[in-house]
DNA sequence: CGTGAAAATTGAAACGTTTCAATATTATAG
DNA sequence: CTATAATATTGAAACGTTTCAATTTTCACG
């Protein structure tokens, strides 16, 4: 509770000077800076970060936004953005878009609480991302578009990899394949979709639509998507799932409908999850490090003033487990 | 950048009256609030939010503490603070205390950048707590033990686990049972030691010491242990594991010697992370969403006033899986 | 039309810093 | 010792809000 002022006149010194002495400055004797610091011990005091950042209209913070702090979709990402932002010397906060107008996503986002923001939400709408760019305030997007004039976007090629695990399959003998897509409105989901589509044309194998289900991206979405699949009497030999938790859930319903991946049926997913790893889940990887590290890096160009592209592009990577087998 | 100086000379009206307006007090009358919010979207006005907390030495939002924001193994705890922090009405960023003390875990502590702490992080010092929680500011401390007046302390009971982790095993029929230890300097990984150690003497079975290993709480901690443990003669039937991440690390060691869970060897872990589930690891969890509940809660308790105790703790539960098995 | 009460508007102080420009002090050289 | 330069210290303005208390306007009623 005590302020600057205390500590000033328990010193006996001015204001300005107890501030200089607490700010490092070197232009104070040492015998006063000794007098201003023991003072502030005595007090306890602790500066006012509000006041200090009104002042200096520099907050010394990257803030990341996304829709939820807690999945652990998000962790390499996170990790790729620290690891940039710390060798900066600046801090990083997280915060959800959970909780609507009113959450702080969107007072990091309008009102400036942060140097720069790093964007990795759909939750937000873009009205609010618009109406915050203004200005020069950073802003990196990723995985979304946005024509707007003093943002930046950052995108994983999701046709490229769509095109690549619906290619993996192809390469391995596989003609009839099936795919689970996200939500109708995902973009993602769109474009993996396209990259299915246009590797099976280039293969020659048409595209059948009873082999393409709508999923919703959940555990759930993915298991029900597949009960579905397979209550049709031809059956694929391989699944092309939007995501790696779609897939997850489609692996139980398999199961239960006494398939065994991959002698019975192979399937691929989408993201490199944690979990995948431990289900043995052949899939695409998303350069989630390499994504936060460059969003990070962006930021701090922008704030140096220099140009920096509009849009940039990340691609994918197949990771190779045992969910696939090869056709002879 | 345009503040609201600017906001209320477009708009004709006095600066109070633009405040009045763009807060939505309703002491103003309807055209001239509509004349302030069309300047306001002429200007594209964004509030300066340290100015206004500044003024209203409130910010609505609790700062979560982690040392690593991103690590997966916080993820269901976010969750539950996350849960009750929105019902609340407030927002929540999450910060690392990754980069000393100049990470903004330090300054949202000491700076008072929220309206409350959550602290689970041990790389945050004692001292910097101390002197963060002077006057009323709530900070609630997880795992932690700390002597400081205002200050809260949550802690999952460790020994208790320790000691049901243990008994699981004497109950199943084992005799000769491992502890794979955390570091020596875990308060966490001691109470469970305690609580191990208890147990074997309630059920009179002797600690025995060549059975003892201190791992590190890592994947590579736990393997090296467990190599060094299995490279004796006399060879345990149970290991009880600090946390699961060096169970985790011991199977591919008990792997490696060709021995099968829970076949040839049982094992138990502690915390109940995602992989766990997906490795089979009977395990004892913290109770991690309560945990995370529980501190929000306790959070907007002290800011309404109210007394709270000092302390209070939580217990664990097994959760069993197919990672041991019942001696004969 | 005058009165008073209610409603709307306003000016100014405050929040706790930082930092500029000015003043006061000390040290250095002549 | 004095004049000058270098070093320390200071007062005051600013940052952009919010909010109190005071003033002005509006309106209904007798």
């Amino acid at each position: 509770m005590a302020t600057i002022k205390d500590v000033a006149k328990l010193a006996n010194v001015a204001v300005s000077t107890a501030s200089y002495v607490l700010n490092g400055v070197d232009k104070v004797s040492p015998k006063t800076k000794e007098k201003v610091l023991e003072a502030a011990r005595q007090l306890n005091y602790q500066k006012n970060g509000f006041a200090a950042d009104l002042k200096r209209t520099k907050t010394n913070t990257i803030a990341l936004i996304l829709d939820d702090i807690s999945g652990p979709f998000y962790s390499v990402l996170v990790e790729g953005v620290q690891d940039i932002v710390s060798k900066e010397g600046y801090g990083l906060v997280a915060c959800s878009s959970h909780g609507g107008a009113s959450s702080t996503a969107v007072k990091f986002l309008t009102e400036k609480r942060a140097d720069g923001c790093i964007v990795f939400s759909h939750k937000m709408t873009d009205d609010i991302i618009r109406s915050a760019s203004s200005g020069n305030y950073p802003i990196v997007l990723l995985d979304r578009k946005l024509e707007c004039d003093s943002t930046v976007m950052i995108e994983v090629d999701n046709e490229d990899g769509g095109y690549h695990a619906t290619d993996f399959l192809l390469k391995n003998g596989h003609k009839k394949i099936a795919y689970i897509s996200g939500p109708a409105e995902s973009y993602n989901s769109r474009m993996r979709f396209a990259g299915y589509k246009k590797a099976l044309e280039d293969a020659g194998v048409g595209l059948d639509s009873k082999w393409v289900f709508e999923g919703d991206f959940t555990n759930r979405g993915g298991e029900l998507a597949t009960t579905m699949l397979l209550a049709q009497s031809d059956k694929p030999t391989a699944i092309f799932y939007g995501n790696d938790e779609m897939a997850i859930g489609g692996m139980a319903a398999l199961k239960r409908a006494g398939l065994k991946i991959p002698d019975d049926i192979s399937i691929i997913g989408f993201d490199d999850i944690l979990e995948a790893k431990y289900v043995n889940l052949t899939t695409v990887k998303q350069p989630k490090y390499e994504l936060g590290a460059l969003s990070a890096h962006i930021i701090f160009r922008m704030l140096n003033g220099e140009e920096v592209e509009r849009s940039s592009k990340l691609y994918t990577e197949i990771i190779e487990r045992q969910s696939v087998r090869r056709m002879t």
